[in-house]
DNA sequence: TAGAGGATTGAT
DNA sequence: TCAATCCTCTAC
């Protein structure tokens, strides 16, 4: 089942962020498909310096951020890797998820090839590499995450709530105490999260 | 319009 | 530890 538009519309994107663990997103880019459960993800906010809208700064980049909850948003990051974002709450408030691993369950030898020789615990743990794996690129950017690109399932089955971690969010360290924030969530020990 | 820097990654 | 690489934002 796909999941549908007020999941995301909710108003607190920390909640959204520790409520996707365990769903399930999927790609179908030139007629392949390929699929991953989400196991790192983390929250930003338009609050929080180390938000691109912070302050509700709105620039052509960030206004994405702005729609309604249920948005793709994804932007370039070093030049080199695409960044995919869910972006939550209502229309005018500017918050997202970024979703940073997956573990692979269909469609794998496809995100093998697009993704090199790398070996196969690690070809999507990581917010650049699961975008290349999955080929989420930037004419994604401001999709609708029920359509027939990019969507987001419910699998059925619960991440059990002691094994979700928040901690804090990496490569922000030009956001000051904000970096502190834990909120970044990832499932305890599970082997595709990404690197620390 | 020029210049600095980034929600990363993989190789050294 | 460092370079790759180009878009975005800010300052002039």
């Amino acid at each position: 089942m796909k999941i549908e538009q007020d999941y995301y519309r909710r108003e607190v994107v920390q909640e959204v962020a520790k409520d996707l663990l365990g769903k399930v997103l999927y790609t179908r880019i030139n007629n392949q498909v390929t699929a991953g459960v989400i196991v790192e993800t983390e929250a930003y906010s338009w609050r929080e310096r180390g938000c691109h809208a912070y302050n509700n700064l709105r620039t052509a980049r960030t206004e994405v951020m702005f729609r309604t909850g249920g948005c793709a948003y994804v932007y370039l990051c070093y030049g080199i890797h695409n960044m995919f974002n869910v972006v939550t709450n209502i229309e005018g408030t500017a918050e997202a998820v970024l979703v940073r691993a997956l573990e692979p369950i269909e469609g794998v030898q496809i995100m093998q090839r697009r993704t090199g020789a790398h070996s196969l615990p690690r070809i999507t743990s990581g917010p650049g590499k699961l975008s290349k794996a999955m080929a989420i690129e930037r004419n994604l950017n401001g999709a609708f995450l029920w359509g027939n690109e990019i969507w987001i399932e419910d699998s059925g089955t619960e991440i059990a709530k002691n094994a979700v971690r928040a901690v804090s969010r990496v490569g922000i360290d030009y956001a000051g105490e904000d970096a502190t924030l834990p909120w970044r969530f990832i499932v305890a020990d599970n082997p595709w999260i990404s690197r620390s």
